[in-house]
DNA sequence: ATATACTTGACTAATTTACTCGGATTATGC
DNA sequence: GCATAATCCGAGTAAATTAGTCAAGTATAT
């Protein structure tokens, strides 16, 4: 498990696919000019996901990606762990310990924590994000709203309300 | 927030501080012998961790290092942000959103996601791992007790146990 | 037909990782 | 005080990874 910008961009551009998949498979151009990520890097995150069955692709005027399943049933982890090369599995296992004293022990303890991690990576999905952001911009351009009319009371709140 | 085979490598050696202290500083000849990483590497690492109050050093003969606060006290996120470095945050922040249409939004749910990714990382500490792995030790010591003993049994139980 | 868009593979500059080397500093025990 | 054990420190470097380019395809809608 390895979490860099890759696992990043993959995120946000998948991310993208669901955000805009409403209206039609979304082409990696449109995705490259709007994440500002590289047509050609785009492609090789998408050819990775695909095979990962994450996206589905249509080729063609007008294809593009869509989501391959619902988005709250991709998760981060499988996004970044399909975008990374497949881990040398470099840790012993339980079956074959390795050598020196001591190192079996730390190998098997951050085994502990990498089993965790996943869970955790696998436990938030793009929906779940999707789903906190609408509400927070639902509550911001609430905000906003507030804002403008606040803005004509300014005078009269501004000294009475600072602490809210 | 990265987490790489570097990360790994300082959590692993940590861990070997916080396994061996009771006797004693630990040297990083001998991390480096049990945990086969590099001493030159090792003495990069732990200047980090050093410098993040995570570690104390002592010089001279029967030197090394020790942890600088308690096992349960001291988390994952923190040993790996130690040894990461900075971020360049290239991502946009809510007060200055960044032009493109669609690319603010998908930043800051990546912040969502990369703040409770953290959240996370910080929940774990050395302490809670070192229990977890206690706990494994010794019900392992228990199976391997339980395996002599059914061994002198095998051919009786061999094939009326195969499913467990 | 033709333009659009995915598909694939080879190649490359920049960056990071993991490591080496050489030395300097500090503390201990004899 | 001197050898030794250890941390400190910085420069340098080969290998790996990242992020990207380029070029040649294939499938499909109009």
């Amino acid at each position: 498990m390895k979490i860099t910008s890759k696992g990043r961009y993959a995120v946000t551009a998948i991310l993208d696919v669901a955000l805009h998949q409403d209206s039609g498979p979304v082409c990696l151009a449109d995705i490259s000019e709007r994440q500002r990520i590289s047509l050609s890097y785009l492609e090789q995150l998408f050819s990775k996901l695909r095979k990962a069955k994450l996206v589905d692709s249509i080729r063609g005027p007008g294809g593009g990606y869509q989501l391959a399943k619902a988005a709250i049933e991709i998760s981060i982890g499988a996004v970044i762990n399909a975008v990374n090369d497949s881990v040398v599995a470099t840790q012993c296992k339980g079956d074959k310990p390795c050598s020196p004293e001591g190192r079996c022990l730390t190998h098997s303890l951050w085994d502990d924590f990498s089993v965790k991690m996943q869970d955790f990576l696998d436990s938030v999905t793009l929906g779940e994000l999707m789903q906190n952001s609408e509400i927070l911009e639902i509550s911001q351009k609430q905000n906003k709203a507030q804002e403008s009319v606040a803005l004509e009371k300014e005078n009269e709140i501004f000294h009475t309300n600072q602490l809210s």
